[in-house]
DNA sequence: ATGTCC
């Protein structure tokens, strides 16, 4: 990106002044370097963004913030719930794609004897890849107990604990989802594949703590050096795919009804208070229901094949996190408390100490953020900080973030020789798809370390500890 | 992300 059409604000923080169309500044959170690599995509979609009507505050991106469909992958934008809008594109295809964070009792000495043993045990009993479908079926009835709620309703089911649902973000039920939104196709899409990881960018990753960045937030979260962790990261497969594909020809018919002058059709949007608005809303809200039941019902999969291979069930939940969303939330705008409905796209919600939503032991500290780095790399748990409330309304990285396209990535790697080179490194790779582990090759992604640091240093979250892959089953 | 174009 050209340096020269932003302003610097801060050590990490870019700023684009209104023009044009745009109602409000771009905000792009990054260190110089990450900002000089970003495509001029990013600094155009989110320009974009801050056109669009109700929009409050800023438009902002990420430090791992990358080309998306209409608004960045990493991007942020709250608008008012009166005059705003809300937008399929906003929220992502995959919507809720989201990661969670499981803690072992064991370390990585005693875990390294059953690498291979447990990389092949959660490749055979976790379903993954391109259209895969899981042991769970689900009529329409069960369908819309599922998609009304999400997690919890996984744990009615026989699906992990009553005590991971406070550490899942709405406590594991998103509120205010209308199954009846929700059309037969994408229901159909979704009735064979709950408690499967998909493909892309998803993943199922065995990790150990390789460093501890900030003792006592480590210690407030259980993390301790040494210590061996799951990390599962996936979404709604077919129905959120779905729901946003019916959506997006929906938004574009109404914001044509109401002459809405879009900057192009990839930000189609419907005002809040439309019928598409509400309906979307409800529709998308039981997506993320979805997402959270899917993940749940993964991690009674991966605890099953712990307490098989390794001896141990107690796999502790840390925290859930869902990255493709739209929530109406209270956040302090010029002084005044406002309601207003944030999409974060590719972004992490980062609420800091104190927090009403956090529950007992987080609300201590503030929410774990986690973020995933690429296929191969390390990944990084951070803290939701004081701070975090004055940055983005909240928000933080989710990822590495893509620095080469998936087609450019096919041309620059081949996927035997990702798996081998990984391996060499001591780090098995299990995956249906070496087309897909191509794609995902680690230099096709900006350097986490990287983006975190930025992260912290911008103040939209703090560096808790450092985690190192072991084995990674890839969608 | 996605039954990788109903």
């Amino acid at each position: 990106m050209d340096l020269g059409r932003v302003s610097r604000h801060g050590e990490a923080e870019w700023w684009v002044e209104p023009y044009g169309a745009m109602r409000v500044p771009a905000v792009l959170y990054a260190s110089e370097p990450l900002m000089r690599e970003m495509d001029e995509k990013v600094y155009e979609q989110a320009c974009n963004v801050a056109s669009l009507p109700g929009i409050v505050k800023a438009s902002y991106a990420m430090p791992d913030a990358h080309w998306g469909y209409g608004f960045p992958i990493g991007g942020v934008a709250a608008f008012d719930e009166e005059e705003g809008v809300i937008s399929a594109g906003g929220v992502g295809f995959d919507i809720s794609c989201g990661v969670r964070l499981l803690e072992t009792p064991l370390t990585r000495e005693q875990v390294e004897p059953l690498k291979e043993a447990l990389a092949d045990a959660l490749y055979h009993e976790v379903p993954v890849g391109m259209g895969s479908t899981g042991r769970v079926h689900l009529d329409d009835a069960q369908m819309d107990a599922m998609l009304a709620g999400g997690a919890r309703w996984a744990v009615e089911q026989g699906f992990g604990t009553w005590g991971d649902l406070p550490r899942i973000e709405e406590g594991g039920c998103m509120a205010g989802a209308r199954p009846e939104f929700v059309s037969r196709r994408a229901r159909q899409r979704q009735a064979d594949e709950m408690g499967t990881l998909g493909s892309g960018n998803h993943y199922l990753e065995v990790q150990h703590v390789a460093h501890v960045e900030d003792a006592r937030l480590a210690e407030a979260y259980g993390l301790r050096e040494g210590q061996v962790v799951v990390s599962i990261h996936c979404g709604s497969r077919g129905l959120g795919h779905q729901i946003g594909t019916e959506y997006l020809r929906e938004m574009l018919l109404e914001a044509a009804r109401q002459g809405l002058k879009l900057p192009e059709r990839e930000l189609a949007c419907a005002p809040i208070r439309s019928e598409v608005g509400r309906e979307y809303l409800g529709a998308m809200r039981a997506g993320i229901n979805c997402a959270l039941a899917n993940r749940q019902i993964i991690t009674h999969l991966v605890r099953q094949v712990f307490a098989r291979v390794a001896g141990v069930s107690e796999l502790g939940l840390l925290f859930d996190v869902s990255h493709n969303t739209c929530k109406r939330e209270e956040h302090e705008v010029d002084g005044k408390r406002r309601g207003l409905f944030v999409h974060r796209k590719g972004a992490t919600r980062a609420f800091g100490p104190g927090h009403p939503e956090l529950p007992p032991g987080l609300r201590e500290v503030g929410q774990p953020v986690l973020i995933g780095g690429s296929m191969g790399t390390a990944s990084y748990v951070l803290a939701g900080t004081e701070e975090s409330e004055t940055r983005a309304f909240s928000s933080s990285a989710h990822g590495a973030g893509r620095s080469h396209s998936r087609h450019d990535a096919l041309r620059h790697w081949r996927g035997r020789d990702v798996v081998e080179s990984l391996a060499r490194r001591g780090i098995l790779i299990r995956s249906p798809s070496m087309r897909g582990v191509a794609e995902e090759a680690p230099g096709a992604y900006k350097d986490v370390v990287e983006v975190v640091d930025a992260a912290e240093v911008a103040g939209l979250s703090h560096k808790v500890a450092r985690l190192e892959p072991l084995a990674c089953i890839k969608g």
